[in-house]
DNA sequence: CTGAAAGCGCTTACAG
DNA sequence: CTGAAAGCGCTTACAG
């Protein structure tokens, strides 16, 4: 392979010479650096990662911790993943992809043999076992999805608490007074999943301060049973003119459900979802609904980790970043009905 | 950080001694190795990946080269990359995964920087301008996708001339002498998607010597348009009994349209798609298909790999693995409706 | 503005 | 069965 000492002899100059002439870390004159820089052209230089690594402590890499769990839309996963992989390249970062079932073993292992300079840990729980790791972790980290105590480590996550309170202001200003939400299944919520109960609380407490009626439901998250549920839920409270779905396999039934009842929204029934802009492109789920923001959240973990690695942030302050929530509007709103 | 010379002193031995106690490529006395692994777990010792990769020139890292094109069923590629990140850790690799637009540019920068020892192609076109950097890297590759010419490098893929043939000859069994196949866009085809026209020809071949019909299609990729598209092929080919689906939107889009016609599978036609297992649970499609084995195609581009990585295997013998293909019976084909 | 040398943390011939 | 030493390819004080 071609190494520096290559690039030097080629150049005419020290190993020293060349190393400093590629980093910039002190001044060169104009005619040595553009001698190195052809040697590195014409050999097709590379530095050595591993080299690199052991000099500089410094990998240039970032781990990335996915967490797969059943009854996720786990295709959901791949816009987080997307989001960190790219935006770390921008910043001249490579990923190192963990799905290890075990994530507080990946983590140790990873951490403990200098592999990366940081890590983002996706669909972090309520109470995340991978947290203490993180902390004790010489590698800084940052958290997409907010754990129950977020001490010593940047998070980001959508503020679901801004968007159940949203979901119920939106239809209660459009003149809905009795709405049904439907949550994700609650398993979800007992292995950690506390956005769920986040979003339904604050919906819930606002219908109560609005003086309207919520009636909450976890539903399934998969078909063909959550389609049944959402029809046994219309049956039960036909009063109710508007539906909030907190739950990707409820808003991909809907529209069979609707359809078979010979409903339509939002002429009789008003819809906001939550999921993600690609799910609903996927689907093609033509209701409102508040993105997930996947990419936006997983750039901006990266982004504030380069920062961290970097030292470019005051080391003793955390930050919780919750991303204020948007409808996406797709006309699945209106005033509800008047009943004859 | 603990290094193997921590290790060496708490042991009361050489660093060389802790290291080969510790790899074990040289016999060792039982005390002096049980005292070595005492000190590594007092320490918490885990060897630097950076010193390790530069003493042996072995990373244990694998890159995998996703490829993300517009119009392609982004979720889907997700059973691909964890095949491939799962099967590297049960081997004992980790994964770089690189998502750069520019694949060339991302081969050329990892490969020279001996960063991975070795990679996994996602996504290979028919003419995949990375093959040929691959082929001058000194790490090994494997591909999952079949290019038009895969000399020099392992490919794994569906079988899809024998899936197309499969999918004909399955009807034809039943009975159906008339069909429909709606495959992905053209597009697709353009840019490298030479499986499209595999399974297509196939089809119209095998059609043809067993003398029925096959109306072929080039379908959208995106709703509402399939569903447009479906309905209309429906409305042009009345005496088609049978619908064969490589085109993921359009086994989306069906279940609606065959409601709106007040159609039933396989009462009133049979299908048989083409797409993952997944990807049928979630979208809950209830039509047999032909599944297409990601995870299992990237487990055997990864195993391919490691031994060509190891050299246990003979370093000029290349493979190309087509994996037969197997319908997934959902109940959707049945002897075609007999008309009045 | 440039070079010789030490050091990062490993592994592995070489010597005993 | 074990140890001292060289070397992997970089970077970066140190010295000029």
């Amino acid at each position: 392979m071609v190494t520096i000492g290559d690039v030097a002899r080629v150049a005419g100059v020290s190993r020293s010479t060349a190393s400093y002439a590629l980093s910039g870390k002190r001044s060169i004159s104009p005619e040595v650096r553009e001698k190195v820089e052809e040697a590195v052209r014409s050999l097709g230089y590379t530095p050595n990662a591993g080299a690199k690594a052991l000099a500089t402590s410094q990998t240039k890499v970032i781990g990335l911790l996915a967490r797969f769990l059943e009854d996720e839309f786990a295709p959901a996963m791949l816009q987080y993943i997307l989001g960190v992989t790219n935006q770390a390249r921008e910043r001249g970062y490579d990923t190192l992809l963990l799905t290890d079932e075990d994530g507080v073993a990946a983590l140790k292992r990873i951490s403990n043999s200098r592999m990366v300079d940081g890590f983002i840990l996706l669909n972090v729980a309520e109470n995340d076992d991978r947290l203490d790791i993180l902390r004790q972790a010489p590698q800084p980290g940052s958290l997409v999805g907010l754990p129950g105590d977020p001490t010593g480590i940047d998070a980001f996550d959508l503020d679901f608490v801004a968007a159940g309170r949203l979901m119920v202001e939106t239809l209660h200003e459009l003149g809905h007074r009795s709405l049904i939400l439907v949550s994700q299944p609650e398993h979800v919520l007992e292995r950690g999943g506390a956005y769920v109960w986040r979003l339904a609380n604050a919906a819930e407490q606002r219908a109560a301060e609005l003086g309207i009626e919520l009636h909450h439901h976890f539903g399934s998250s998969s078909q063909p049973e959550i389609g049944r549920e959402l029809e046994q839920l219309l049956d039960e409270h036909p009063s109710a003119t508007g539906l909030l779905l907190n739950n990707e396999a409820a808003a991909a039934a809907l529209p069979n459900v609707l359809h078979s009842r010979g409903l339509t929204a939002p002429a009789d029934i008003s819809v906001i979802g939550r999921y993600s802009d690609d799910f609903a492109r996927t689907f093609s789920l033509p209701y409102s609904a508040i993105d997930s923001a996947a990419d936006d959240l997983g750039r901006r973990a990266v982004e504030r980790l380069i920062s961290r690695i970097d030292g470019t942030v005051d080391a003793a302050t955390t930050v919780v970043d919750l991303l204020a929530p948007r409808i996406d509007d797709r006309g699945s709103t209106a005033v509800p009905p008047s009943r004859h």
